[in-house]
DNA sequence: TTTAATTTTTAGGCTACCCTAAAAATGAAT
DNA sequence: ATTCATTTTTAGGGTAGCCTAAAAATTAAA
């Protein structure tokens, strides 16, 4: 059964193993994890010796088919309490992810079963990140980013890469929340900043940057 | 910021100054809290330290007044917990104090308060034992035990002095629920056991030993 | 290709939490 | 009042989890 520290340590590596253009260091590891390099060699030791992890020393780190199991339960039962809070206690999405950190280490499987049945089996959390099976299946075709889609094309906001306060309530000021239809009326040549239109709303700009924390599906059915 | 041994040993010691005729040694919370009587002492140094425990060694261990608002906070987050994990997830109230164990260490005030109104603000948790407020008042009138009420009364449960899942679930057994009505039809002078009758149903008897378990009050209204 | 800058690991130290075994204090019994 | 059994504390040791500073390995640059 994995400690709180080490089921941090693999949901950040599942997280950052997400980009794959990226690769996994110590350090990056550390800046997720808010610690410093040399606790995570040292977590990154005890899990490879548990088989959760693969490490080659100054080279790279990686999680086996173990690991990826077990960083799949922790990220199921966050995702399925960010559900709980925002559904039924009425917490802001940008406030969820905080208070999920702490649920997400309560280790009770028939607690979790009857919390999944409780909520209806959701398929996504209230960031629009789907929510692994019980078996550790996971809906991992988030389709594109904002940043790389074309002028004119109706998409739909299918979540986001951050989660971080901040942004998720910028993006509750701009009513961008997973679901949204929204048109590209022009992308900025020079800067790559978007015009976006919500709906038949007033029209509004976002930069680059911002686009490319957006998942975005196409809209056709 | 409690840790959580310390906030499971605020408990404990809050739990066992319930009783007033048993002193607080070391060893009687290590029994409590499955543990060794050095590490009781080596935590309690660390309470002491705080200011919510008041220890003369070798003599007496007890609660300061702000240590008793601090184990009444763990208590109130408990017995919430045990309110949801009962109502909303179907758990039986032999189940609801083990994972609640794990719940009640999660900070973060807000939190209880918005699970306080998704309940509608209980007042008891599943096994009768009162909640106390956020403001660290509860109500310790239980009145008194089964065992020392008199025959030809009606009484009804108000809750029980332990949360052993196998006392728990003979209580279920017996249909002694809090809030459930009995008449005392019987008292045995050799041994103290009890005949009793729930509301018109068939008579059955419990002893002594069991009796001094239950919590009552007199029904008059 | 050798040096310099950067990154990663190791070494050593701290706290919380747990243990066993020995020492100290207490209380009861002679 | 002294001895003996019991209880409590201290001493010393282990793991998880964190840190800083030094050493080692890697990468980039001259």
């Amino acid at each position: 059964m994995p400690l709180i520290a080490e089921e941090n340590c693999l949901k950040a590596i599942y997280a950052l193993s997400r980009n794959p253009h990226l690769s996994i260091s110590t350090s990056t590891l550390a800046d997720q994890l808010r610690t410093k390099p040399s606790s995570v060699t040292e977590l990154i030791k005890r899990l490879a010796h548990k088989n959760w992890v693969i490490h080659e020393p100054y080279r790279s780190i990686s999680l086996s088919e173990e690991g990826k199991v077990e960083a799949l339960k922790v990220i199921r039962r966050h995702r399925l309490w960010e559900v709980f809070l925002h559904r039924h206690l009425g917490f802001q999405w940008d406030e969820v992810h905080e208070i999920a950190e702490q649920l997400e280490h309560i280790e009770h499987p028939e607690l979790v079963r009857r919390l999944d049945e409780y909520l209806h089996y959701p398929s996504t959390d209230p960031h629009g990140d789907p929510i692994p099976s019980e078996s550790g299946e996971i809906n991992t075709n988030r389709q594109d980013l904002l940043s790389a889609a074309e002028k004119g094309k109706n998409l739909i906001i299918s979540g986001f890469v951050s989660t971080e306060p901040d942004f998720l309530r910028y993006m509750d000021r701009c009513k961008l929340h997973p679901g949204v239809s929204v048109h590209i009326l022009d992308i900025n040549s020079f800067d790559g900043s978007l015009t976006l239109c919500r709906e038949h709303l007033e029209s509004f700009f976002i930069t680059q940057q911002t686009a490319s924390h957006i998942w975005i599906r196409t809209d056709e059915q």
